[in-house]
RNA sequence: GGCGGCGUACCCAAGUGGUAAGGGAGCAGUCUGCAAAACUGCCAUUCAGCGGUUCGAACCCGCUCGCCGCCUCCA
């Protein structure tokens, strides 16, 4: 089966033909960093971070790179009202995006190019973009222009007389044509600055994608992604600036572009002052529910983040531990034991290559969970066969969803930090005991005041047949 | 005004021509000293509404209503 994507180009679901099945390139627009990354990145970069994973995992041999674009206007802004440099200012949120993206579970790119590294590739563009006749440089700065190249607009479906007539273009009278964007900027004292043709300059927002995507994976490649809102007009002039220059449609085969994040049914935005940065969703939740609340919706689907989505999530991962859990303590034969059987994984292989449907993955993936729990209450040894092929199809998938990946143990130590366990294993061992000493006594008025003051504290037991066990 | 998307149970969310996955919540039962967890059963004769195509539609077509995104920086 081969598999099916949406291409944002066509608006249609396609197969997936890359140009070299030897050599699959994919390129993601990484963040401009000027601030701290909010849920919304973190939407995009796992969503490539699971193709890029699927991709690999389904044979083919990838390349992918995401960049940082560390020079740019918001970069300046910023930087003069820290009275700090732009390079530090962009080295220290490229640094939190990374952290950040680590905490995520999201596997280093093949490449993190960043704008100011890729300059002399860009002032190479812009001259060769004039040279063409497809930009013109006026004064210090160079503009695209948009009428040159017919089917502009393809990406987003916009044409370019309706885009005139909505007149929400910033006049700027350098310019031939209004949508007219620029390639380079000539620089005002203070400011980023690097020699060229034209003076000193930096690059315009659009021209740095394709110098940096061109640089590290060709002329032509396989996937560009990125959020919804880039499709116009970034990806739209990445489009035209690019082939413009290479002469080769496409620049990319397929495009797939991200839904956004809505905070409570709302855009995330600076005036309504609810943008959501990924430390702050990471205190209080383990990274694997942020994961699986993101993967939970189709990639292209708008999602709404709420605290109860993000509950939903943790106790959805909580389950599945605690079943993998139950299965190594009651039926230690069915771990280790690699039972990849391609009968059992298809449907999920199914709803992977159609588009990447990690709701449909997960939503199998639970039904396994139940069926677990099912086989162990019937007496686990017995269906040792089943619960092994159980946990190595859990495995299986993790690989690509990077959830579900961790020992049980690892993720409710992980846990414990991350809700801020005051109590002490020891501590709560201790009162187990005494609890366990005043239920043989049939002292339950105390066993219960035990068990509601450890459950004060986030501590919940649980009275198996084999002893008690304890959960935060 | 232009372009695009969405509307599936109390909530979240798959399914896009063959008779409604999954998770959470809720209710009842098994288990338990009581709980918790797990399991079992119940929980959408129906997919915003109305028409049409079809042997058959949540899925295709048309219209209506509602919500949202992009068109300006944005993941």
């Amino acid at each position: 089966m081969p598999i099916r994507l949406y291409n944002s180009l066509t608006g249609k679901k396609e197969e997936f033909v890359p140009k070299d099945p030897a050599n699959v390139t994919m390129y993601a627009c990484g963040p401009t960093v000027y601030a701290m990354s909010h849920i919304g990145h973190a939407r995009s970069a796992v969503s490539f971070d699971v193709i890029s994973r699927y991709l690999r995992y389904s044979g083919f041999r990838l390349t992918y790179a995401r960049n940082y674009t560390d020079v740019d206007d918001k970069i300046i802004n910023r930087a003069n009202e820290e009275d700090v440099s732009c390079d530090e200012l962009a080295e220290r949120y490229i640094k939190a995006f990374d952290e950040d993206m680590a905490s995520l579970g999201v596997l280093l790119p093949d490449a993190r190019p960043r704008a100011t590294q890729t300059i002399g590739r860009i002032i190479a563009l812009t001259s060769a973009l004039i040279e063409k006749g497809f930009a013109y440089a006026s004064g210090a700065d160079v503009f695209y222009s948009v009428r040159k190249k017919k089917d502009y607009g393809k990406l987003s479906g916009k044409n370019i007389d309706e885009l005139e007539a909505g007149a929400r273009v910033d006049v700027n009278e350098a310019k031939a044509d209004p949508l007219d964007f620029a390639l380079w900027k000539g620089s005002k004292p203070g400011e980023p600055a690097w020699n060229s043709p034209w003076g000193m300059g930096r690059p315009g927002w659009h021209i740095e994608c394709s110098a940096m995507c061109m640089d590290r994976l060709g002329e032509t490649i396989d996937i560009h992604g990125g959020g919804r809102d880039l499709i116009f007009p970034h990806h739209e002039n990445e489009i035209a600036q690019s082939e413009a220059y290479t002469g080769k449609t496409p620049f990319a085969r397929y495009w797939l572009h991200n839904g956004f994040v809505n905070i409570a049914k709302e855009k995330m935005s600076k005036s309504l002052g609810n943008i959501l940065n990924i430390r702050d969703a990471l205190t209080g939740h383990t990274p694997e529910a942020i994961r699986l609340f993101l993967l939970s919706s189709h990639y292209r689907s708008p999602i709404d983040y709420t605290q109860e989505s993000l509950k939903d999530a943790e106790n959805a991962v909580d389950r599945l531990y605690k079943t993998i859990e139950r299965v190594d303590r009651e039926c230690p034969e069915a771990n280790g034991k690699e039972h990849r059987d391609e009968q059992w994984f298809a449907p999920i292989i199914e709803a992977m290559d159609d588009d990447f449907n990690t709701a449909m993955v997960i939503g199998l993936l639970f039904k396994e969970v139940s069926l677990a729990n099912r086989l162990l209450d019937e007496g686990g040894r017995d269906n040792a066969q089943e619960l092994s092929r159980i946990l190595s199809l859990i495995k299986e998938a993790s690989g690509f969803l990077g959830v579900f990946d961790k020992a049980p143990e690892d993720y409710y130590k992980l846990r414990r930090a991350v809700i801020g366990l005051k109590i002490s294993p020891d501590e709560i061992e201790r009162l187990i005991s005494e609890r366990n000493e005043a239920r043989k006594t049939k002292d339950f008025k105390r066993a219960d005041e035990i068990r509601r003051g450890l459950l004060e504290q986030g501590v919940v037991l649980e009275d198996a047949p084999d002893g008690t066990k304890w959960s935060a």
